[in-house]
DNA sequence: CCCCTAACGTTAGACGGCTAATCATTAGCC
DNA sequence: GGCTAATGATTAGCCGTCTAACGTTAGGGG
């Protein structure tokens, strides 16, 4: 019964695990290395933009960058232009973190598909991104119904 | 670049926020419905029993044990024979959320997995369920060696 | 028989996540 | 050009989750 909904769950629970794990050794939190992975690529960038870009809501960005910021990882920049806007940049202290934290989700990515051929490996990615469609779909139309 | 972490990632939060959605309607928190169900199955279940049949800590259970008596879904009533266990039983209102609870999950599983063949769904199954494997003795073996 | 340890539940506190409400700044419209 | 609407960030408060510390009750060993 549910056993989609099963096997799901315990898949989230095993990867959060596992990240965990990883990231503790960096001494960042989960969810830390995707902001932390963003501003590597395009340093700068607004908490809302990173939200976006994380598929996260504003606030929760803002909580992360205020704990980020005392731990010395990022820092606050309002824009010269729109001081509505907040830049994110990175401290030296963030950036050296940057490839060491590539490397050991590289590492995650590769411990976790063990065993799994080429093939298995695209079609799991094909597959879960089309079940991840359906999610989303399925979403935008409650959105629009208000239902 | 990290295209499976993001997979993951993407998947957990649509199946997330697509439960969650579902959850709204019944007034429970996302995995209140795991406890609700898994009371259904055998009431009168230990904050330790359940939280090892969840794959969760003691305290998490605790606390929604906390928010669920509050939100009146179950009671808490001290064993006679071992003072230190506390039974959790369903009330006749939690009761209640029972088969709307399991219609809402199976819902969401069929379209979740519309448009997949069954060849396709039991191969998704397969591989997650590997990929956690993997994932699971990881942590055992990180467990074991302490590192 | 009493103490000591093991087994449980609970509390405390941190973190990521969300929604709703608040505040500041910019931009737009009349 | 000044009032209003839209855009951003922030705050407040809730929930699930975890680890660490605490209190209590059973049970076992000397």
């Amino acid at each position: 019964m549910t056993e989609f909904t099963e096997t799901y769950t315990a898949a989230s629970k095993s990867f959060r695990a596992v990240t965990t794990a990883v990231l503790r050794r960096l001494d960042l939190h989960l969810g830390q290395n995707l902001v932390v992975a963003a501003l590597a690529e395009r340093d700068g960038q607004t908490p809302g933009e990173l939200a976006a870009a994380l598929d996260v809501t504003t606030p929760t960005i803002v909580k992360m960058a205020t704990r980020m910021t005392a731990a010395g990882l990022v820092m606050r920049v309002r824009d010269d232009k729109d001081q509505r806007l907040v830049r994110l940049r990175l401290t030296d202290a963030g950036r050296s973190l940057v490839e060491p934290l590539a490397a050991s989700m590289k590492e995650i990515e590769e411990r976790l598909t063990t065993g799994l051929t080429d093939t298995e490996r695209a079609s799991l990615t094909d597959l879960m991104t089309r079940v991840t469609g359906n999610a989303r779909a399925l979403l935008a139309e409650w959105d629009e119904s208000g239902d």
